[in-house]
DNA sequence: CGAGGGTTTGAAGTGCATCAAATAGTGTGG
DNA sequence: CCACACTATTTGATGCACTTCAAACCCTCG
């Protein structure tokens, strides 16, 4: 999923078209519908560290990501905060506020380097309440991300931190069968510690001991995965899923 | 809620429909379309400790409770459970299944006596591809869970013991703003425990302590709560809801 | 090259879990 | 209605995992 224009600009049209067929949850939606969304969409790059939109905000916009990560929080009063989720490329955010009166249920922040579409609300809430298809795969999609936050509790609860850093690398890995893997952690250390909810100096050390229990080799941000066997048998006991999460 | 019969029978189908009318999944249906759901339903009576389906199992009905209340967890090899959740009269359980390949995706058991309906989950597959009143309902349905678990991750990551205990505590206070409530733990310690993602043992402690610094009475399983202000400034700091967890 | 944030490491503390045992509570059959 | 059995709950002692605070290191980028 990539786009050539870096700049909003109208005359990327097309190419917005082109990324917003693509979006699962505009599977299945006519080019009339499709092109409506398109319309209405503008494109923009912003780079890490750019707040999109705090929590309780008027939401006039939903998100789509194109290319980057984008990481949804909430905060307390005493500063602490807590990641919900780290979006990347074809997830949407943002959209839920229409059954949440209008208002971010969270905060939103590029933590590297983004390309976006901002679409409007009011497209989609007036979409949906006509046009099925669009409201199934919203449907689906809310229940697929049920479930994987049923799979994040869970994981927390059953899980110790070094088993929750393999279970993300897993995910990483995505389809690869390989017996050897080398991937490159997706954004900060930090970052990926409050994913997880857990403190970097925790998710340093325990990264080390997983290291050290299933003879994966960290340097730096690039992690080499020789025996995924190990790996999985290490991280997977301690959660109900059948087998590596991946597909969640 | 309650219903006078405790005998499935085809007879008491026009107290199912009243039941059907009053839950919000179902509001603003024709009259056309509730019944053919309290139609298809069947009223059951079970006891504490049933297992009502466990997870991956084929999932052929949804279940909405009348009274009672159920749990609903999934369970590793090693025999660690998390529970997902524990869910009272008006709620419904088993309905995301339609879009998760027609498996149930956790357990549910009965874990204080417990009426519940049970509906064919083809009868709500095949109105909701044809009801848009009905699918938007499941989509502000699911949108208020998604709340919910970001609710229950923000919790567990940012709030300790004693602080989530409080705040489960004022969450049963519902309404009530009076100065002094006195209220009944709705179902055993051991299960609020893992409701909130602890140990009986961790739980028993953090109530006392809990009931140490906020002035809260608990005896066996009630609990007097004279100044709620004091409960809430302990409990709701940690918390980035504005106020008490309340209606969510 | 120097500043600043990200990452690691060390030492010490805290909170929750674990293991073990006592106590309270509940339902049963006599 | 009582005694027993069984489970829920509490309490104590101890251990481990993660956090906290502090400092060093390292890497990137102006």
């Amino acid at each position: 999923m990539a786009i050539e224009t870096t700049k909003k600009n109208n005359k990327i049209l097309p190419d917005i078209l082109a990324v917003i067929k693509d979006v699962e949850l505009f599977s299945g939606l006519g080019d009339e519908d499709m092109k409506s969304f398109a319309d209405k969409a503008s494109f923009y790059s912003y780079p890490k560290g750019k707040v999109l939109f705090i929590r309780d905000e008027p939401a006039d916009y939903f998100y789509l990501i194109i290319s980057g990560w984008v990481k949804l929080f909430r905060e307390t009063l005493d500063g602490d905060e807590a990641v919900i989720d780290v979006l990347t490329d074809g997830h949407i955010f943002g959209e839920t506020s229409i059954f949440e009166g209008g208002l971010y249920p969270y905060g939103a922040q590029v933590i590297e380097d983004a390309e976006i579409l901002m679409i409007p609300t009011s497209v989609l809430e007036e979409k949906i309440k006509n046009n099925i298809t669009l409201s199934m795969n919203m449907l689906g999609a809310m229940s697929r991300y049920r479930k994987q936050q049923d799979n994040e509790i869970e994981h927390r609860t059953l899980q110790n931190a070094p088993q929750r850093i393999g279970c993300f690398l897993l995910r990483l890995c995505k389809a690869d069968d390989g017996k050897s893997v080398t991937l490159h952690l997706p954004y900060d250390k930090m970052l990926i510690a409050s994913r997880l909810g857990m403190k970097p100096e925790t998710f340093s050390r325990s990264l080390a001991t997983l290291a050290k229990n299933t003879g994966i080799n960290v340097k730096g941000s690039s992690v080499q995965i020789d025996d995924i066997e190990r790996l999985t048998g290490y991280s997977c006991n301690a959660c109900s899923n059948s087998y590596p999460c991946h597909d969640l």
